[in-house]
DNA sequence: GGACATCTTTGCTCTTCCGCAAAGAGTTCG
DNA sequence: CGAACTCTTTGCGGAAGAGCAAAGATGTCC
């Protein structure tokens, strides 16, 4: 269930075109497109929902379809020989699952899974591949978001190695805030289990619980039950450089 | 010393100018790029040498100049606050130094330092950006390298996430060998000395030295000052699974 | 060639954090 | 509504590896 096509480009309506141009335009991916290419873009792709918990691909898995979401949020992650599973990134509206770049003959190199109900815009790889070549806008778009992409990686393999745990958790909580964080009465909320943050930062579920229970009785944070809710990300991003 | 441009593209002679084209037809930047442009990238660029230890530029610094190896190697690093370094990486000849698909309005997010005296072709980051501009096939080439980059990092991240010290490090020389393996009588040798192996894969020189005299003893590598050759690499690379 | 600088080894101690266990809290579903 | 799951907390060892110190090896420069 919920992994049925929506609509085939053929079938849209002015309505359901122009709401679809509107999330188009949002992402990065697409930013500087002149108006002109939009719509032929945004024609092309299929509306597909996503269960929670659901894969939107595997590892290793020919890359068919470019897959961007426009609402909810997925998780990229990698699973190592004994069940252990890293988490690589997280994706929030307006970006890309997966890759960005690779071509219909490579295959992926992480799995993603929806961490929330989730809807994205689905290209076929060719067809996406044929846009890019024809947009040189789209192809900066996308060397730019790899290079982002890369950056960031590059910052947390710093962290890693360098920063014992509570400055990496810190760090990647504020990090997650600007990318998912969700606005709950008032609050900046991150709808991620101790064991997913575990598995962004290099720890155990147990180092985590461990901190933001601590963090917790000070006031920074207030946890629930799969979510943290951060009340001052100032005395958040400052936890790593003090203590 | 050994920083001064060896010839203006205007002065080439012909045997200059295929001695050069010859540098580029083997870098993954240029490949599958048509014989024609050839011409015209490789005589938009500079020679230049690199000393052992002399950076090649600093995080921060605007991105002035695109730098492709085509001799020597480089180690691109990130500074911590207390003088702690962490290696993102290492390149060898027909490499680019530094994230390709920066523009020129960007600034470095790292510094490169010459590993071993060096040469390289380089390229104003202006003009190069205007040749990509023209070849489809040298932006594509762009995307691949960050994607392979990209996932190179990947799984540096997942090994350093969860996998100790000693699989992180057997793991680590088994790409050096691929990338930087230098035959010296019949052994590949890797020329790093024992930090910069540490500040790669996220541990001390201590734990490296304890580990490398561990596989010395064992056969398996024998080592130098500032250099590991690999007797038997099949055994390095099955070090991780077993133990 | 000898003094100096740099890199490496090795022993020892100490900290951080992992890993297990068991109890507690919060959901879901019949 | 209560039983079954799943997620979280917390306590308690224990292990991996960090960090320091001091000696040894190797290269470099005058």
């Amino acid at each position: 269930m919920a992994t049925a096509c929506a609509s085939a480009s053929s079938l849209l309506g002015e309505g359901e075109a122009r709401r679809r141009e509107a999330l188009v335009r949002q992402s990065p991916l697409f930013s500087e497109i002149p108006a002109a290419e939009y719509r032929e873009i945004a024609s092309a792709a299929h509306e597909k929902h996503f269960a929670r918990r659901q894969t939107m691909f595997l590892e290793g898995d020919p890359v068919r379809r470019v897959v961007l979401l426009t609402s909810g949020s997925a998780k990229i992650v990698q699973l190592g020989q004994s069940g252990t599973e890293v988490i690589l990134g997280v994706r929030g509206p307006g970006e890309v699952v997966g890759t960005v770049g690779l071509r219909p003959q490579d295959r992926h190199c992480s799995t993603a899974l929806a961490l929330a109900p989730s809807t994205a815009l689905v290209w076929d790889s060719a067809a996406f591949e044929a846009l890019s070549q024809r947009s040189a806008q789209l192809r900066r778009n996308i060397t730019h978001i790899l290079c982002q992409q890369l950056h960031e990686l590059e910052e947390r393999y710093r962290e890693i190695s360098t920063e014992r745990v509570s400055v990496r958790l810190s760090h990647q909580l504020v990090r997650l805030l600007n990318q998912l964080g969700r606005r709950v009465n008032g609050q900046l909320e991150i709808r991620l289990s101790r064991e997913e943050l575990a598995q962004l930062t290099g720890t155990t579920l147990f180092t985590v619980s461990r901190l933001l229970s601590d963090w917790n009785q000070r006031g920074i944070v207030s946890t629930r039950r799969e979510a943290v809710s951060v009340h001052d990300p100032q005395a958040l991003a400052q936890l790593g450089e003090a203590e």
